[in-house]
RNA sequence: UGAGUGAGCGACGGGUGUUCGCCGGAGGUUGGCAACAACCUCGGGAGGAAAGUCCGAGCUCCGCAGGCGAGGAUGCAGGCUAACGGCCUGUGGGAGAGAUCCCGAGGACAGUGCAACAGAGAAGAAACCGCCCGCAUGUGCGACCGAGAGGGAGCGCCCGCGGGUAAGGGUGAAACGGUGAGGUAAGAGCUCACCGCGGCGCUGGUGACAGCGCUGGCAUGGCAAACCCCAUCCGGAGCAAGACACAACAGGGAGCGAAGGGGUAACCCGAGAGGCUGUGCCGGCCGAUGCUCCCGGGUAUGUCGCUGGAGGCCGUCGGCAACGGCGGUCCUAGAGGAAUGAACGCCACGUCGUCGCGGGCGACCGCGGGGGCGAACAGAACUCGGCUUACAGUGCUCUCUCACCGG
RNA sequence: UCGGGGAUCGUCUAACGGCAGGACGACGGAUUCUGGCUCCGUCUAUCUAGGUUCGAAUCCUAGUCCCCGAG
């Protein structure tokens, strides 16, 4: 594939995938939460772009309103993918009250978490990974 | 005329544009020995219930001579179907004013059970209050008869014995046929008429059953969605089935393990067979619980199973119908942390105001313009046939209610 | 994908097909100077919709929700 280009594309390598994946990343990564989600964030160590992941479990809704959170999910992660560092397993859990949220909201909320973590404990460790981020280029 | 209510039946379950994306397919370009990867083009990508997972099958693996039993399911008849607990047409019941709808609808003389409370009595019954007959008969009053002794109809109160009876009272969800008449001491299917029930016969029907006739006095009380009996059907598991290819680790086998040394031996030491440091040399590090090869097993993983099928639509023929035959025509989801989306529009659709035109005596209706609002239930995970449940709107039929108009 | 179990006062739980009981709690009262303890009394429930039955929490059917197990 194209070196680091981030275009808005959402191929399957930029996916988590694999159960041991998830697994090993919700029992290492660093875990910022809001009121509908939970986010894990879990440094794979290898250089690759940030892959997503996706859980919502049967409590958050019927299987249309799973399906509708999922897909607003992962275009937030292909429209915004500046947001989400490189090198990161970032797995998205949806927690209750997901599914009643529109488009708009469920956008603020995610960006504003991973806004949160960058202000916060992650600031010695700087911008490195985002640096070498270019900006999006237009459509 | 309009609005609404309830019930039933049938079909349908929006279309489309732009931008950015997703899934798998075909073709092409580039890179690569290849597997493959990236990109480009083309066309495809959720449902009537995809849902619940309640039945029935296909398919796959395992099991299997046959019989019996256990367990489970079904239960009016005939038909349809690959099959079904499904569907169709009927039969018999039930509900309703009606359109219409509902029914697990075999057997209670095979057996075992159950029936609270009430009631005399709750199952092949009983005699409480009653009614009637016979016998026995206490006490008070006592018309009347008699000269008297005494007898004594009758009335009040109290108390039996034996028998008849199942009509009446009352209880209950249910009391061993119902109503009426005759009959009787009083009563009783005791007799009769009608109804119900059973049996037999005839007729119609493939049959469930229906009609008619004769006959029995009725020993058919209820519950089997109580155990159960009878009849019929059922081997078990499920695509995480199952098949193939194969890492790592562990297992088995073979080979290598110098010179030299130790030990009876297994084996050990060792300047090292070999490995790591990209490759070669030097150097460094590791190093016998090691290295290389082979074997079967088959995990992670990958590939297959995976979508053209008891298929849809149209026509025609047979059938009341479910359905079937024949002919034509069409086929376009196949993922695997799980695609079919997001944003902004346009057009249809429904609805609410409003404006214009047309129709009608009128309540109102139709068409057109512009605007606001709304659009359900729900997401394929091997595939079919059903059932059940959810659902915005839309058509038809029937029922009822209200408002208004005309007569 | 398949299998099993459950739902009863606010909570935890009982109930051969025959009046839904108990504990804690809540409320009211008594006792106390007040509160607690104690005593007395009261209130409150069969998940939903049908069906069988004279009668259903119990039996049957359908649905909703929850829990557990196997691969």
């Amino acid at each position: 594939m194209s070196e680091g280009a981030l275009g808005y594309g959402f191929p399957k390598t930029d996916r988590v995938t694999r159960r041991v994946d998830f697994l090993t990343a919700q029992k290492r990564g660093r875990r910022v939460h809001s009121q509908h989600f939970v986010i894990v964030l879990f440094d794979r160590g290898v250089e690759g772009p940030a892959r997503l992941g996706l859980v919502t479990s049967r409590k958050v809704a019927n299987a249309v309103g799973r399906n509708r959170v999922r897909r607003v999910l992962r275009e937030v992660f292909r429209l915004s993918r500046e947001s989400f560092p490189p090198r990161f397993d970032v797995v998205i859990i949806a927690r209750e009250g997901a599914a009643g949220l529109d488009s708009d909201a469920i956008r603020a909320e995610i960006l504003a978490a991973l806004a949160r973590r960058k202000g916060g404990s992650a600031a010695a460790r700087t911008t490195s990974p985002e640096a070498s981020v270019k900006p999006p280029m237009k459509p």
